[in-house]
DNA sequence: CGAGATTCATGTGAAGTATACCTTTAGGCTTAA
DNA sequence: AAGCCTAAAGGTATACTTCACATGAATCTCGTA
């Protein structure tokens, strides 16, 4: 047993790998090309180049649905003016915040929480009254003494759950700011959000607006070969290949992530296989494995309440074709509390919780009216069976079911 | 027959509670003069 | 007396509960044609 794992291990280091640089086909790559986005890019450099003399930019949404290069753009834009300015030495600053991810910038109190502790302020993760925070933030931009730009990748995601309030209270600090200057690059999946913000928040932060439509397949192929130079040895990847993972990624509204999780997947399957170069049928696969992946990682990180929420409309819905409505749901949640022996929750909370699982795009909740027989959700699942029950096994590996 | 009232099942908002954590402060102990 | 540590007091955010009211179309009711 210990043998052949060592034989693996060496077997896997003298084996030549496909990639060269398997990180250019990961989200975290700063490409130093960007096909197709030469207009958002020059608009929004022209938008934040007057943090190099020392004013404030004007704030700006930046909308486009996802994989359609809003972060990338941004933090490569972002990037570049860093550099510019650190070379001539003017003191600017930006700091990205994902407003999307739990537990860490989904409240008022945990963004400013985030941002003092971007800027080197230690903030306790409760506990504090959430103006102290505000205030630990607030002396920190004073004391840099800078141009500060703050992203909020998916901003939508915090109007969402928190209201417009934290919006004001981030418009409002500029005016009280003296030292320092303040503005905000926001990004947003959904066009319509700003529709139902305050007006005066709408008109402070969305000074500007930038939108980025979707790729088309013919763009795809484009972005995907240019990376997959740098991301494969020389003739590992072929057109048709390509051409697979554009077309797939296409279909997903022009979700260039999506292209090159698929690339960076069929290449690592096709690796592990040793191939020596990929095949069509590895994007096949790949396909169900990004798709697997993303849905899994998402389930993982969900509260066990969520988790079971989740199992009962799974179970459910399993042997029935309609959708299913809250009460039921309920019940069957109750009853598998009982078999976990887990504290069940309120239905009030569930009926959040199945909200919350909605806006994760794991499923589909509905209010509706069944007139004499009440209002309810109406539930749907989203997800294909084969990943139902691969959330299934998951929901029982934690439960121990 | 049709307009308006009724009804159901649960959505939804507000206020309250439990928990975990924070800062402040007062008291007690130690230490150095 | 000054300095340091500790534990209690008083405060907050968050996740959840409790309470009370809102919703909205299918169904019922009853007056009218």
């Amino acid at each position: 047993m210990q043998n052949s794992l060592q034989n693996l291990f060496e077997e896997y280091l003298t084996k030549k790998s496909l990639f060269v640089n398997k990180d250019s086909l990961t989200i975290r790559y700063d490409p130093s090309e960007i096909p197709h986005r030469d207009e958002q890019i020059s608009v929004l450099a022209q938008i934040t180049a007057p943090s190099l003399r020392g004013e404030r930019p004007s704030n700006i949404i930046v909308y486009g649905k996802t994989g359609t290069g809003k972060t990338v753009v941004t933090n490569h834009v972002c990037k570049q003016l860093c550099l510019t300015a650190e070379s001539k030495n003017i003191p600017l600053r930006t700091i990205y915040v994902n407003c999307k991810m739990n537990k860490v910038a989904d409240t008022e109190y945990r963004l400013f929480a985030y941002l003092a502790n971007s800027l080197g302020k230690k903030v306790p993760a409760t506990g504090l009254p959430t103006h102290e925070v505000y205030k630990t933030f607030f002396n920190a931009l004073e004391e840099e003494e800078k141009v500060i730009i703050v992203i909020l990748d998916e901003i939508d995601s915090l109007v969402k759950r928190q209201g417009c309030d934290i919006l004001y209270n981030l418009t409002r600090i500029n005016s009280e700011l003296e030292k320092s200057k303040l503005s905000f690059i926001g990004i947003s999946n959904d066009i319509t959000f700003t529709d139902n913000l305050d007006p005066r928040v709408k008109s402070g932060l969305n000074e500007e607006e930038l939108i980025f439509p979707p790729y088309d397949a013919v763009q795809l192929k484009e972005i995907l070969s240019t990376r997959s130079k740098l991301a494969f040895m020389r003739g590992v990847v072929d057109n048709t290949v390509i051409s697979k993972c554009a077309a797939y990624a296409a279909r997903e509204h022009g979700d260039a992530r999506r292209a090159l999780d698929l690339l960076r997947v069929s290449g690592e399957l096709a690796e592990r296989e040793n191939s020596v170069k990929i095949e069509e049928a590895h994007v096949d696969l790949a396909e169900k494995k990004v798709e697997t992946d993303k849905v899994m990682e998402l389930v993982k990180k969900q509260p066990k309440q969520s988790l079971l929420v989740f199992y009962s409309i799974i179970q459910t819905s399993r042997n029935r074709e309609a959708p299913l409505f809250t009460g039921e749901v309920y019940d069957i949640y109750r009853g598998l509390c009982v078999n976990t022996n887990t504290k069940s929750l309120t239905q009030r909370r569930i009926s959040d919780l199945i909200a919350e699982l909605d806006m994760l795009g794991l499923l589909n909740a509905k209010v509706i009216s069944k007139g004499r027989y009440g209002r309810t959700r109406e539930i749907t699942l989203t997800l294909s069976k084969r990943l139902q029950s691969k959330v299934e096994e998951l929901v029982r590996e934690v439960f121990s079911l």
